[in-house]
DNA sequence: AACTATTTATAAGA
DNA sequence: TTCTTATAAATAGTT
């Protein structure tokens, strides 16, 4: 791309083939990192050299397993419905194993920064500002998890507890004309919900 | 990268972020193509966006099973977490998955302030406070408000509807001891509740 | 590893 | 979305 185009096959020059490798390679990686943070998008990339080598990224922190298991997940048969209303049964066992490790991770982090402070170099600290970045967004996505989960359970339950009442409401009408109650709360307003955005995190 | 250069970090405008979504992703695939062409590897990309939509690449005609496997292997073998035979159900791998970066994160915390640990200087106390401000302002963004009233709302409603539930109950009882009905729903099991500490950030 | 002439990628605007 | 275009970045060939 620069000192003249080049053709778009593979460079026969072992010298020159290894030395774009390594140039592009990087550079490809850069581009990765640049569009994880950019767009908030998770990314992983797995380089394998002509001799098998690996090189691999995984953004913002995640894992490659991870989003191994995501690719898996996605790729895979799509569920219905994206998500919506799928608190399965096992979850809650989960969700507070889950809510006990972050209470640990808030320890760690509050003894480190209460406690004594040793010096740390100018790049130390480059590395520290981005794992607090990281941090954040994971601790928040959990507690985005579970806060989620508690709103669809909620709003399960508000559809049940509905659906009973006006049930109630139609047999007492049916059984008891005479006494013509009137209609109790059947209906709520609904004013205050969740926009999609706020899950954009 | 033109027209202006831009701070390396997450776009705040949606419409802007979806837009450079948009062209670094095929940006970085076409490069992802390039190298795999001009350098004969064989390269796999995962991009999740904000929303979780997946896009891929595998290059060389390969599958990105077959990259995923090769990656098991090139990257140690080691079986993590012994999970990988058995795909689990539904959307409880996520919840998995949210484990294994919260443990990554841990491990990440004690590499960092494990080793070497010296005194901060001015400058880097001032920097680390920034950064702790900029964390808690983000803890206690206006989604979370959000969220958290919708909570409360729903809880709200909860509340009467078991009301009017069990009044509606008490009526029929006392009006039509013939029918003798079974109660209808005016307790539901509550043990996914969110408990304070995750709002303390 | 650096350098730099070019090619490419892309941010902003239409 | 798609196109255009001024500018930033990447990089092929060279030193």
């Amino acid at each position: 791309m620069a000192r003249g185009k080049i053709q778009m096959r593979r460079i026969e020059n072992p010298a020159h083939r290894q030395v774009s490798f390594c140039k592009r390679r990087s550079g490809l990686l850069k581009k990765a990192k640049e569009l994880s943070v950019l767009c908030d998008a998770d990314i992983g990339v797995m380089i394998f050299s002509t001799h098998g080598k690996l090189y691999e990224l995984a953004t913002n922190g995640r894992s490659m397993e991870g989003l191994i298991e995501r690719y898996r997940k996605a790729s895979g048969g799509d569920e219905v419905g994206g998500g919506e209303g799928n608190p399965p049964p096992g979850s809650k066992q989960e969700i507070l194993m889950l809510k006990q490790e972050i209470e640990l991770l808030q320890k760690g982090l509050s003894h480190i920064f209460g406690g004594e402070m040793g010096t740390l170099t100018l790049n130390e600290l480059h590395a520290l500002e981005r794992q607090l970045e990281i941090w954040m967004r994971q601790i928040r996505s959990a507690k985005m998890e579970i806060m989620c989960q508690e709103i669809q359970l909620l709003k399960k339950k508000e559809g049940i507890l509905i659906a009973a009442n006006e049930f109630l409401q139609g047999k007492i009408e049916e059984q008891n004309g005479i006494f013509n109650m009137p209609p109790i709360l059947t209906e709520i307003p609904h004013s205050l919900t969740i926009q999609n955005e706020i899950f954009q995190f």
